[in-house]
DNA sequence: TGACAAAGTTAGCTAAGACTAACTATATTA
DNA sequence: TAATATAGTTAGTCTTAGCTAACTTTGTCA
């Protein structure tokens, strides 16, 4: 087993690693350049990055060439990258959160839920979707109760 | 109106907030040794957080003296404990988590959730949990849902 | 192939937020 | 009321994480 070096890995390291996860996914290759435009952040604190997710074991880095991640990289990538889908999934098919804002928030709010809450959430979606079986959608009818919720609202701000 | 001195509350300064707005509700004054104990903290920290809070106009507070929240203080830690209390609830009531975990989730989530999302959890909850008028009681069904999908997974295991 | 542009790095700065150690003020009590 | 314990503050340090400006490397094309 690889040492623990990505124990702790703080809210803006994970960021940088699901970027690069993202990236490689898409164009087949993340370049400095395009992480600091996907997180917004200048091409210096991706440098920075980039050293501390090598010297943590979590990316090939070596400098003026292409970054890979490491296998312990590409899995705690992708657990934060299934955290964040589950959460905007959530937002926006539960919730029905707008899709940007599901976006920003889920990835605002994936480090502070740990694997316990993630499984729950996950199933509940599940739960909730996949609920016409039982002869009723959950998330229409949940969609229904917050018409009528507003629809009360105006009357009595009126 | 008051000036908007906390347009923008580090997630740290939100957590002061809350502890005061708490410690105050339950045994009147807020002393600096219980808000560090409270977020576990050290009073060299609590004391620095007290001064930006006062710079923000949300806190009155003066050397060796009690602290109290300003009106917008109270407005700013109410608002932040009803996310806080609205999450947990979600937590608990809805996807089953333990308590202790919940509240530590919800402290760490509160800070990323705006008022749009906030706001569609709480009828969330409110159309899950008061559900038995149509008959059913969704929690409970998710609670049956989730036995199932276990002890499917443990067949599988096996 | 040499000049220039683009990408990446380095150095040095700033700010937030935490810490410890040492100091000061307040409270307790013998 | 003087000694002592507790609470609170101050000063100084550290870490994380960002920035800009200047520099280096790489890539492109006339």
């Amino acid at each position: 087993m690889a040492v623990g070096q990505n124990a702790e890995l703080s809210a803006s390291l994970e960021d940088y690693l699901e970027a690069i996860f993202n990236l490689a996914r898409e164009s087949n290759i993340a370049r400095s350049k395009d992480i600091a435009k996907l997180l917004g952040v200048s091409r210096a604190s991706v440098t920075g990055a980039l050293r501390i997710l090598k010297k943590k074991g979590l990316a090939n880095y070596k400098p003026y060439d292409y970054v890979t991640l490491t296998e312990s990289g590409r899995v705690a990538a992708a657990e934060i990258a299934r955290k964040h889908r589950i959460l905007k999934s959530f937002f926006i098919n539960v919730l029905g959160i707008e899709s940007d804002l599901a976006q920003q928030a889920a990835c605002r709010a994936e480090h502070a839920l740990g694997p316990g809450i993630i499984a729950k959430l996950m199933s509940f979606i599940e739960f909730v979707t996949h609920s016409g079986e039982n002869g009723h959608d959950l998330t229409e009818q949940f969609q229904e109760f917050c018409k009528n919720t507003n629809r009360e609202l105006e009357r009595t701000d009126a």
